[in-house]
DNA sequence: AACCTTGTTGAACGATCGTACAACAAGGAG
DNA sequence: CTCCTTGTTGTACGATCGTTCAACAAGGTT
C-alpha cells in the first residue's frame, strides 16, 4: 500500500521477542527436545542445538529448568505421556470387543507416529540414560505401570470371553506379548525391509491365539 | 636382597612404556573401547577416557586408527563376532539334536555374559549411531545375516525332524522367533526383577512349538 | 506517560572434546 | 656399543559443551 510506503513514521519495528507464558514456553522446549532427538539422536541434545530448534536464545533453557537433565527428563516423561495416550485413544476407537481393541492396539503399535526410525532414535538415547541417571529411572518407573497394565488388560479380556476353560498364566502372557511386540518394532525401526507391518501383527494376534492350547 | 640394595648401580629405572605389534595394540584398544562403554555408556565413549582405561597416553589411539569413528567401528565389528562365536560355541555344545541345539542357543541367550545390563549398555550406543555412521551401518549388514542365519537354521531343524506334515513360513516363524527373544532380553536387561531367565527360555520354546499348529 | 515485573538475550567462563605433531625412547639390527 | 626404526608420549590448538549473569525490553499496571 502506497500510504503504508510513503508514511515517514519508522517502521513499528516489531518486537525481538515474544514473552510466553512459563507453561507453554516449557512445552515449547519440550517439543524442541524431542524433535533435536528425532533429527540428530545423541548429538542433538545440546543446548544450543535445542535452543535454535526452539528459535530461542541459549540463556532461555536454563530460565525455565534447572539444568539440562531436567529437561531431558521432562521430554521423556512428555514423550511417554504422549505414547500411551495414543494408544489408548487408538483402543477405545476400534470396535468394541475383545479382540477388536487388541487389534486397534496392534495397529497403532506397527504403524505411524509409532514405527518410526526417528522414534527409535529417541528411546535409544533414553536407554542410554536409564543406569546413570536417577531422573530416568524415576520417570521410567512412574510410567512404565501403565503400559504393562493397558496390555494385561487386552490379554485378559481376549482370554476371559474365548478361552474361559484354559489356565493360563497372564503374568507370562503378557510378558511375552510386550517382548514380542517390542522385539518386531525394534526390528523394523532397524531394518524395515525384512518384513511389513500387517505382518507384524499378525504374529502378535497368532501369539494371542495360541495362549490357550495345552502343550 | 641387601646385596641388591647396597649395589651402586642406578636401579635399572624400568621401561616407560613397552613398545607392542600394532595388532596386540589394536586388540587392547578395542577391548578398553568396549570396557568403557560397559561402564560408562555413551559418556565413555572420550579417547581420553579410552585410553585411560588401556593405560595408554591419548596421542597412542591415532597411531593405530585414523579417528575415533574407525576405533569405534572396529570396535562394533569385535563386540559381534565374539557374540556369535559364543552361541556357535554354545550351540555345538549342546546335545546333538534340534531341539537340543535351540536349548543351548536359548540358555546361552539368556545367561551371562549376555545377559547383562552392561551389553545392552553397547547395543544401545551402537543402536544410536546406526543412522548417521557409515561405518557402523557397514559392520552390521556385515553381521546381521549370520546372527539371522543361526536362528533360521536352528528352527528349520526343529520343525524338519518334528513337524514335516505342517506348512510353516520359516522366515515369519525365524522373524517371530528373533523378535521374541530380543525384546525379553532388552526387557530382562532393563527390568530384571520381572521375571526369571528360565521363563524366558520357555517362552521361546513354546514360540517354537506351537509353531505347527493350524489355526 | 511513567513504572515495574519478569521473560529473554547474548557474551563470558571454565571444562572437555578430537586431533595434530614434535620430541622421546624402546628394542632389534649391525 | 652405535644406529635406526617406529611405537609411544604429552603438549597444544580450536571447537563445542553446560552454566552463569548482568543487561535488555515486552507488555501489563497504575
Amino acid at each position: 500500500m502506497p500510504v503504508r510506503a510513503a508514511d515517514k513514521t519508522p517502521a513499528p519495528a516489531r518486537p525481538r521477542f515474544v514473552r510466553q507464558l512459563p507453561e507453554q514456553r516449557r512445552l515449547a522446549l519440550i517439543a524442541a527436545t524431542i524433535e533435536c532427538l528425532k533429527r540428530y539422536g545423541h548429538e542433538g541434545l545440546s543446548i544450543r542445538t535445542i535452543s535454535r530448534q526452539a528459535g530461542v536464545s541459549v540463556g532461555l533453557i536454563n530460565h525455565h529448568f534447572p539444568n539440562k537433565d531436567e529437561l531431558i527428563a521432562a521430554a521423556y516423561r512428555h514423550f511417554n505421556g504422549e505414547l500411551i495416550a495414543g494408544f489408548q485413544t487408538a483402543v477405545e476407537r476400534a470396535p468394541d470387543t475383545p479382540r477388536g481393541r487388541l487389534h486397534g492396539f496392534l495397529v497403532a503399535m506397527f504403524s505411524l507416529p509409532n514405527l518410526d526410525q526417528d522414534v527409535l532414535a529417541v528411546w535409544v538415547v533414553f536407554w542410554g540414560m536409564y543406569r546413570h541417571s536417577r531422573l530416568i529411572q524415576r520417570v521410567q518407573r512412574d510410567t512404565y505401570q501403565g503400559h504393562v497394565q493397558l496390555i494385561r488388560g487386552l490379554i485378559a479380556a481376549v482370554l476371559r470371553e474365548e478361552r474361559p476353560l484354559a489356565r493360563v498364566d497372564l503374568r507370562l502372557a503378557a510378558i511375552g506379548l510386550n517382548a514380542l511386540m517390542d522385539g518386531l518394532w525394534l526390528e523394523y525401526c532397524l531394518e524395515p525391509g525384512t518384513f511389513k507391518p500387517a505382518e507384524a501383527v499378525a504374529l502378535c494376534e497368532g501369539w494371542v491365539e495360541n495362549l490357550g492350547r495345552d502343550d
